[in-house]
RNA sequence: CGGGCCGUAGUAUACCGGUAGUACACCUGCUUUGGGAGCAGGUAGACUGGGUUCGAUUCCCAGCGGCCCGACCA
């Protein structure tokens, strides 16, 4: 898209009341606004990015049988009533409000009450298990405090799956085969190297669980790293019967903060149980479906990539994520010939598939690099009278910084290789 | 929820118990055009309510809002 008709503008400083380097970099470069503490709106770059990281994870879900539905935020209280969440004692971050007509109505935390009721209308058979379901969802979380920009709001998409199968045999072998799948996907956001399966207390729900923990100094978490193995300990079960059942030596692990990025975790029968969520087996006996939950948070993993792989000029998108491929910058300067060679090149990329960010503001060039850096896209290209004599594009990779000079065809080569 | 800090133009900041200043942004004009240009002119501001005072943006109290630390966190 044309840059001047971008409604947001970037700004020079971060606004006082936000000290995360993510909302600092995401709000300069007008990715996102703050609505109210712990609440963001995405702007049209912003969302782009949303819209990619949840495209990446919607195929990776896809890849391993999940069947994508969309639940409703507002929550009908008695389901809630009969697995005992609707008490505040119990869930502390509810949303409720009343109905109009009379009666009390949720604001969606989560949907494990809900589905498992749902799925009760077309599971009764041992021939319709195992199914995956999930979703991109708003989650609404009554957090007591908010904080870090996005890593912590009380609206957030959630990406939620649960799957539903006959036994733990069935469970644990798409248990795995999902933790496989979230490897994939945060090496394709660019941050694998740096997440960690980590093992992790099951809360109330179950003895263990896993989750992917993302080391940077902006996290809430402390985990401890096997780095040979690629996994970690949560501080919260770190002690020596853990690592003997995990086979861990203490003299290799290292401390580190961590986000938490993602996590998945057996349900049991928990919900299946109390709902009456049954399947007849071969035997014609009634039991009930075991389950397992498993989530990841498009929003925080954006800003997890952010404060991972920016710099002191901004951010720096992988590809597989960014807003746009290409950020093409004219510098023309009221040189017509030059507007005219960027509208061309503009239109050849655009029409082989590649999305571009053409900044076609009448701006001086300090200000376009500046605003470029800021906006992280992989790559730069300027058209100017100096690359139009030169009778090739100044390509300038924003990760690393190295420049090419590149004919449009070799430019085209490059851009179809990623 | 405990503790701390903070609310001044769109943004970032300054000063002050007595006409609220600066920078960026924005508007007009001219010049400029490869790393956030220059000159001239212009628009725009004290969170809300109460109290003290001749006078409050400034001091006091309350409310609202924001951030940080902790607690909490499938």
């Amino acid at each position: 898209m044309r840059q001047s008709q971008l409604f947001t503008k970037t700004r020079r400083e971060a606004p006082k009341d936000e000290v995360s380097k993510n909302a600092q970099l995401l709000i300069r470069a007008g990715y996102i606004h703050k609505e109210m503490a712990g609440a963001y709106t995405f702007l049209p770059l912003g969302l782009r990015v949303l819209n990619n990281i949840m495209a990446v994870i919607r195929g990776e879900m896809n890849a391993i049988g999940g069947q994508e539905i969309s639940m409703t935020a507002l929550q009908e209280p008695e389901v809630w009533k009969v697995s005992g969440r609707w008490n505040d004692e119990v869930v502390d971050i509810w949303f409720k409000s009343e109905l109009k007509a009379g009666g009390e109505v949720g604001f969606a935390n989560t949907h494990e009450e809900p589905l498992t009721r749902l799925l009760t209308q077309h599971i009764s058979s041992h021939k319709d298990l195992p199914r995956y379901v999930y979703q991109f969802q708003t989650k609404f979380r009554n957090e007591l405090r908010a904080k870090s920009g996005i890593m912590r709001t009380r609206e957030f998409i959630m990406k939620d799956l649960y799957s539903f199968s006959k036994t733990q045999e069935e469970f644990r072998e798409f248990y795995e085969q999902c933790a496989e799948a979230y490897v994939r996907i945060f090496n394709r956001l660019g941050i694998g190297d740096k997440t960690f399966r980590t093992f992790a207390s099951g809360g109330s729900f179950s003895k263990f669980s896993d989750e992917f923990q993302t080391v940077s100094d902006a996290g809430e978490d402390t985990i401890y790293i096997d780095e040979r193995r690629h996994i970690a300990v949560n501080k919260e079960v770190y002690n020596d019967e853990t690592l003997d059942s995990l086979g861990l030596d203490k003299t290799y692990l290292r401390e580190a903060k961590s986000i938490e990025v993602g996590n998945i975790f057996p349900l049991g029968t928990k919900y299946s149980a109390p709902l009456g969520l049954t399947y007849k087996n071969e035997a014609g006996e009634s039991v009930p479906v075991v389950m397992g939950s498993y989530g990841i948070g498009p929003a925080r993993a954006m800003g997890t990539v952010v404060e991972l792989l920016c710099d002191e000029k901004g951010m720096v998108w992988p590809e597989s994520i960014a807003p746009f491929a290409v950020h093409l910058v004219e510098l023309s300067g009221g040189n017509k010939e030059v507007s005219a060679e960027a509208g061309e090149l503009y239109r050849t990329l655009t029409e082989a598939g590649i999305e571009v960010l053409w900044d076609d503001r009448d701006l001086r060039a300090g200000e376009k690099f500046s605003d470029s850096d800021l906006l992280g896209v992989p790559l730069r290209v300027v058209v100017s009278e100096k690359t139009l004599s030169e009778g090739a594009f100044e390509c300038t990779e924003r990760k690393g910084g190295k420049t090419q000079h590149l004919s449009i065809s070799e430019l085209q080569t490059r851009l179809t290789h990623v």
